[in-house]
DNA sequence: CCTCCACCGGAACGTGAGGAGT
DNA sequence: ACTCCTCACGTTCCGGTGGAGG
């Protein structure tokens, strides 16, 4: 839970939660306060009402002029860097504003380097545009991160023409003719943006093989396919057929330098707080540390907004480097925190099978600190686990897996290595500290039984 | 040079939940 | 109630893999 302790207007401090300012100073001075550990009890709104710290709440300035424009799904008006990019859709795009049908597109580049901007900007643009001169032109973007299976992207598609379809129950092949048949039954061009194309690709290309052929099949209309990939090497498990059908055209994105970064920040930041309330080394420490993962203007934006959020909750209005700097970590604990909470069952049995090892003491270790683990020690330390909390034991085989779904996710870090006569194996490490995993893990109850053992009893029990 | 270890990972298939049509 | 479908999650089978060690 956030704590904050806002100032009122006539200067003095609010005591919210009923937590006293003067009281508890070790509380309100920590980042992060802890429900279950902090003593509320006696003291609880003594003094003030929650109408009241509401009303406190909502009297204190706030540095914000506008904060959604530093959200990363803000598209503004003007693209800073990117008006080569922009410029390149639009020649391929325009056509459909003449009834023809533009080129299918395939669109690469790394996460937070404006692909989704751009493309949603022109597609509106292009929308726009040919409503004023009656031109029908219909762009339909689909997320197949969210609408990750065939049917899903069927059935939105279908949808977003009224067609009432299932959320299942229907044959495939019955929701591509209801699609087929609603985009045919008017003279348009559509063209149907798939952004995370390649997150589509690991349930099959049947159905962007189909997508990549409609035209043939139409009668009315036109359609055009617009690919969005952070995957550049996606293609190589296409089907030649739809790989050389949906990539007519390709446009690479690159990443953003620390520069461009800013003069983006820059941008924003005059929408979102108007004056003077950050200093450029704030700006230019956010372009800096996001540029280092590869160009990430998400991450620059995400970065300058939860500084600015925190120094709000501290009371300043002003941004100060060391805000960026507590930023970066929320973030990260963040991200792994939501990701370890959300994990099925087995997934945290394995992840805390990994943390036990990583803390164990005779340990092989990376020059890094980080001890490194071997599928079958895990897998080994998971099946008396197992035993332990009486629950299914997954095969190796699907162990492997999920510990691939694991370093996918950031959580672990796993590299096929052949260790010759020792055989082949994943080595196994951990990429965030254990006990703040185990401090995550320790919120599922199903985990109890292994958590209310000792470490050194637990220990003994796992034969470790 | 050949063998062998300890797995990897693709493919095919099974199971059960859940929604929709008949 | 039954059938048909998708989908998530899991299993079994089995052909690799490639370097250490004989």
């Amino acid at each position: 839970m956030w704590c904050c302790s806002p100032v009122t207007e006539n200067g003095s401090r609010l005591s919210y939660y009923g937590l006293k300012y003067n009281y508890m100073p070790e509380i309100l001075n920590s980042d992060v306060v802890d429900v279950n550990s902090a003593t509320f009890g006696g003291c609880f709104l003594r003094n003030t009402s929650i109408a009241e710290v509401i009303e406190g709440l909502l009297e204190s300035k706030s540095m914000f002029l506008n904060r959604d424009v530093l959200r990363s799904t803000y598209v503004p008006e003007y693209l800073p860097h990117r008006d080569r990019e922009v410029e390149a859709l639009l020649k391929i795009l325009v056509v459909a504003l003449r009834g023809d049908t533009p080129s299918n597109i395939l669109i690469y580049g790394k996460t937070g380097t404006g692909k989704t901007a751009v493309t949603t900007h022109v597609g509106d643009e292009l929308e726009n545009v040919g409503a004023k001169r009656g031109i029908p032109c219909k762009v339909l973007y689909m997320n197949c991160e969210v609408i990750d299976t065939q049917y899903r992207l069927l059935a939105n598609l279908a949808r977003s023409f009224g067609k009432r379809i299932p959320m299942t129950g229907w044959p495939t092949d019955q929701v591509y003719s209801e699609f087929r048949s609603a985009v045919d039954s008017t003279e348009q061009v559509v063209v149907i943006i798939l952004d995370e194309i390649d997150k589509l690709m690991k349930k099959g290309d049947d159905v962007l093989y189909s997508l990549s052929r409609i035209n043939s099949t139409l009668d009315h209309a036109k359609v055009s396919l617009v690919g969005i990939s952070n995957d550049l090497t996606f293609t190589e498990f296409l089907d030649p057929r739809v790989r050389s059908s949906l990539g007519e055209e390709e446009i690479v994105f690159p990443p953003y330098n620390a520069d461009q970064l800013s003069d983006i920040l820059r941008q924003r930041a005059e929408m979102a707080f108007g004056n003077e309330s950050l200093s450029n080394e704030v700006i230019s420490l956010c372009a800096a540390l996001a540029a280092r993962e590869h160009g990430d203007a998400r991450k620059a934006l995400d970065l300058l907004r939860v500084s600015a959020e925190l120094a709000e909750r501290d009371g300043s209005m002003v941004v100060h480097v060391n805000n960026v700097r507590k930023a970066q970590s929320k973030i990260e604990s963040d991200r792994v925190e939501e990701v370890v909470v959300t994990l099925p069952t087995q997934s945290k049995l394995l992840l805390y099978g990994i943390t036990l090892l990583d803390k164990a003491t005779e340990s092989m270790r990376k020059p890094s600190g980080r001890k490194i683990m071997s599928t079958g020690e895990v897998y080994r330390i998971y099946k008396r686990m197992c035993a332990v909390l009486d629950l299914d034991v997954l095969t190796q085989r699907r162990i492997t897996e999920l510990i691939s779904e694991l370093d996918m996710l950031g959580i672990v870090n796993a590299t096929v290595v052949n260790r010759g006569r020792y055989g082949m194996t994943k080595e196994i490490s951990l990429e965030t500290p254990a006990d703040h995993v185990h401090r995550m893990l320790v919120t599922d109850t199903r985990l109890q039984p292994l958590l209310d053992m000792k470490f050194n009893s637990f220990q003994a029990q796992l034969g470790m």
